[in-house]
DNA sequence: CCAAAAGTGTTATGCATACACCCATGA
DNA sequence: TCATGGGTGTATGCATAACACTTTTGG
């Protein structure tokens, strides 16, 4: 038990983890008990207490962790907002939690333990449409606020360098074809994006072509080049102009 | 005195309030005594405990208001960031503090009041550049943080509704000259933006020409139209194309 | 040959920039 | 009249978009 001069607040991180599944968006979600006192079968995202001598993107981290097993890199826990409202959580005086967004390349197994026993991948457009189920204390709004700034980021070329971290999440191959990225952009946009504009909007600027091309068998039509993601300090290249 | 079962966190807001004086951007910032235990003597912004029953933004604006007595609208108070570093308040245990940015129209004269008595308004780049003595804590960082905020809310035109929020905050007056307006972006921005192309890039999407003319005599040149902020829900009406 | 997938060509549009130029006033 | 500041015209470059077209494979 502690003692304190201040009303006591509990901070947390809540942690938006996000996956293309199936050409799909989907979000770690944890179903609450039938027996929930307050939110009974609603989803809620992870999260957890932050440690007394922990900084907030390890407590998110750690989080990604306990769940899911996966380790991501501080620089791609991205910090959206931060929810303090008086009535947010029912179950204690104040909860203040920080928001945090993750992207995975897969939807990973998730790890047995804890709260993580009910734990599985929704899909995104479901949650948000309410029709899927409602989300418990004020997820609903946590997690479109994060679809946003995922949307966000990968709309922008002027961040490059968040961009490009991002991106380099999106897929579980460290080489890839534009057309499994342009797939992972998509469920990420929400809309068709054209092939050939894709092409020039990342070549040079998030991605390099690797001169190299996917031979597997049982693939239908030309063969694709293989490309990687840039570093995100790595200066743009833009392929020379090809019609003088 | 209050007990809990998990370490306390003490969640305060800090405000960046910023305005532009003398054709420069500054910010309100406390000048911590001399005999200061961590800080003496530098800069650090003002903040506060939230309240028990508080949100996050009213506790905000009750700051801003008890140092300059300025009531801001709880929509025009941006949340750009949460800083959460175990170590970064040497006075307690956890500080976790929430960053609002408020942009106010004029060098409010600062309120005689508790900590309020050494506050003043400081110029933003002098206390980056830490030429103008060192801020306490983690302010630089925060300061950064919300100049880059306001000046991404300025340049994008995509935000509108953000973007006409924080340029109604920009003057004192209702009604402007382009003029007076661009000198305030940029002061913001921190460059200095082309007149001819100002106008294009803010008539019909920020702000609305009244056909009314500046009649003010000492005025040298061409007398300039007056215009006002448009509404944040206010449709975009761009002026008919000019020279079809 | 044909369908499918990858990639290029072409064109239009909107926005940002730069800068030349005209307009309306006070002195 | 001239200097001053307000405002328009015009040209260029870049990002986006739409879509026709060529290339290279498997069946």
């Amino acid at each position: 038990v502690y003692t304190s001069e201040f009303p006591p607040f509990y901070v947390t991180v809540d942690i938006v983890v996000l996956c293309v599944d199936a050409g799909e968006l989907k979000v770690l979600a944890i179903r609450r008990p039938d027996d929930d006192e307050h939110f009974p079968g609603a989803w809620a995202l992870p999260g957890g207490f932050v440690d007394i001598d922990e900084d907030l993107a390890p407590a998110a981290a750690r989080e990604l962790e306990e769940e899911t097993g996966f380790r991501a890199e501080l620089e791609d826990l991205h910090q959206f907002g931060t929810y303090g409202a008086p009535d947010r959580d029912p179950r204690y005086d104040r909860v203040v939690s920080v928001g945090h967004l993750v992207v995975v390349p897969e939807a990973l197994p998730v790890r047995g333990g804890s709260d993580a026993a009910h734990a599985s991948w929704e899909p995104v457009a479901a949650l948000l449409d309410g029709g899927h189920g409602a989300m418990a204390f004020d997820h609903r709004q946590i997690l479109a606020d994060a679809r946003d700034r995922a949307r966000t980021t990968l709309r922008q070329l002027a961040a490059l360098p968040e961009h490009r971290r991002m991106a380099a999440q999106l897929l579980p191959a460290d080489e890839f074809t534009l057309s499994e990225l342009r797939a992972a952009y998509d469920a990420f946009l929400g809309e068709r994006t054209d092939a050939a504009n894709f092409q020039r909007k990342v070549k040079g600027r998030v991605v390099l072509g690797l001169e190299r091309y996917r031979a597997g068998p049982g693939e239908r039509g030309r063969p694709a080049e293989l490309f990687r993601v840039m570093a995100p300090d790595e200066p743009v290249r833009l392929p020379r102009a090809e019609h003088p």
